[in-house]
DNA sequence: TTGATATTTAGATAAACATCTAAATACAGA
DNA sequence: TCTGTATTTAGATGTTTATCTAAATATCAA
């Protein structure tokens, strides 16, 4: 779960997966959002796919990127538990 | 918000924050859960502190911190925002 | 197979970060 | 006012991270 919030700790990174949840992207389409340079781009979605909360599917000369819904609502979980304030368990 | 998520990607400073959850605890006895240097922790609670997560208060010699429910609160939702997938808005 | 497009890998660099020890500051009690 | 306790600040160090350019890899189309 570390991995998960290192990967969210960069803006660039939290940009990207805002544009996923609009819809799937090649990486490049990703890259053209940015003025960063495209290997930058791809180390951000390396870690982004390393922390699971995307993945990528090779799409003839594309690589498309997609949100893992799955993960990312494991994390959201995660995150409410984390952070929850002092009142809200119920037993 | 960026301050926020860069506070929450050190897992020592989560870890301080579930100890607050618990209950208001001095800097010392944050400390103590610990095997990193005293002054470290007082370099994680600095962050903390400028990120708003946690407040901190003088109570005779030490040093109270206690967590910004409202800040906490803030996050959570921002990061409800950031997260949800898809399908999540409801128009 | 050759040429063009899309993406990643390699290698380098500068900035940010976590950590430490030693010293400074703030407060309480005798 | 002196002493002890609690915490932070200063300064240094090694590691991690974001970024770049140049080169490598993969795919498609002619």
């Amino acid at each position: 779960m570390n991995d998960t919030f290192k990967a969210l700790s960069d803006p660039t990174r939290r940009q990207i997966i805002q544009l996923l949840k609009e819809r799937d992207l090649s990486a490049g389409e990703i890259a053209d959002h940015f003025t960063i340079s495209k290997p930058s781009i791809s180390h951000h979605l390396a870690i982004l796919k390393n922390a699971k909360l995307v993945r990528d599917e090779r799409q003839g000369q594309s690589i498309i990127y997609s949100l893992n819904a799955t993960v990312i609502q494991e994390a959201l979980g995660w995150f409410l538990g984390m952070m929850g304030t002092k009142g809200d368990e119920q037993p």
